[in-house]
DNA sequence: CATGCCGGTCACAAAAATGTCATAGTAATG
DNA sequence: CATTACTATGACATTTTTGTGACCGGCATG
């Protein structure tokens, strides 16, 4: 999985049980109590997704998602709201401030995992924790292992984000720029040459039952993992 | 075990009886006569279940459970309710509150326990008190002993957490952060690398019949048990 | 108050993963 | 064909991650 989940809450009772649920469930998280930590984190490593609590000390939930929302840096990423009152106002106010979901309190985790997945699947479906399989190749994110026809396949971390990365955006052309950018990470710079370097060792892991066809190079624009000849 | 479970029965000798049942199973448990009691003893340490009479002095069962539901720290802790009806009616009710289950009296010891098994399974494998056995490696969570091939394993008492945690969690990968949060226990302050070191011992505990291949590294991710090379 | 067991840290060794290059290949193009 | 424009690959030097032994301090035991 590429990112975190960011937990915003001053809570320390609320955030301590959502920071269980979410380790519980294999999310990797960070927690902060207020804004200004929020921004310390968000600038370190970006989140793959934002639990705002609705109330914060200094500044409202709906307030510091608005503002997130119009940063180039998280505009991106999916915020999920947690509210105490279940009012049709708050919702429709959450939702205006960007936020992508919201959960009323009290909520049990699962339906908070549920939201997640949900979020995840239509913004990261790399970030959701399901088994996907391609002709014959399976990839499991949570086992974190690659098999074909019951054997698992050795490759490197990179290799193996690569894979996944290619697995949940099958059939398209992907150039080395946005290579690096989705999965090696914005804000890394690294050689465009690199990602053939790492195209190579993963048609060379997967080479054992002959996958390194599924992954395709598309002279003058990228490469894409496919399924056709 | 991480938690005790938490009864909640005004009627002395009914409470004296599941307290019982529970020491014999190997449960620790408290026990209290009311919601205010109950609140008390959750402050001071939400427990992994709590056991609810469905009538109480001052607020009925189905209520507090309810209750418990929408408080965000209890929101996940499974509740059973005892009802004396057997009635249909009832049983929903139970549920609907957020009961996770119920057992209606009267009921054999050997029916609660099976009933908390049950609970315990889906929400909190790592409770259930039962033998587990991977590849000819046998844990025993309340005799709090491992063997392979008759022959017990010595380790230390974290190292048979860690272990008693990856044999409920196998075939997944568990990252440092998250191994300490769930089997060290939220709100630690330990160094991610200690984890390494424990998984050395643990390793080096079960070398003799070669079982520390289980243990296995997954670099840049974490650690996983895995009965796949 | 010795002793021994444990758990947490360190520092250093060992292993694996990464990013770059230089060179070899290959497919377009005219 | 000859050229040009890209892509494939093997080899390296480094950087990251892990593996491990040793050490220290807290605690319970005797």
């Amino acid at each position: 999985m590429a990112g975190k989940i960011l937990i915003i809450e001053d809570e320390p009772a609320i955030s301590e049980m959502l920071g269980f649920t979410l380790a519980r469930a294999g999310y990797a998280y960070d927690t902060v109590a207020n804004a200004e930590q929020a921004q310390a984190k968000i600038l370190a490593e970006p989140p793959m997704l934002i639990l705002l609590d609705w109330m914060l000390p200094g500044i409202s939930g709906v307030d510091y998602a608005r503002r997130l929302k119009k940063e180039k840096l998280t505009a991106q990423v999916p915020i999920i709201m947690l509210t105490a009152r279940g009012e049709q106002e708050d919702k429709i106010k959450g939702l205006e401030s960007g936020a992508d979901d919201y959960v009323t309190k009290p909520f049990s985790p699962q339906e908070l995992l549920a939201r997640i997945k949900a979020v995840l699947r239509r913004t990261a479906p790399q970030a959701v924790d399901e088994v996907i399989e391609i002709d014959e190749l399976r990839l499991d994110p949570a086992g974190h292992r690659v098999t074909a026809r019951g054997e698992t396949l050795e490759m490197g971390p990179t290799e193996f984000r690569l894979l996944h990365f290619f697995m949940t955006h099958s059939e398209r052309v992907y150039s080395r720029g946005q290579l690096l950018d989705l999965v090696w990470g914005r804000s890394v710079y690294v050689e465009e040459r690199t990602v053939d370097v790492h195209i190579r060792r993963l048609r060379r892991a997967l080479e054992r039952h002959g996958h390194d066809r599924l992954i395709q190079t598309v002279r003058g624009a990228g490469y894409r993992l496919s399924m056709e000849a």
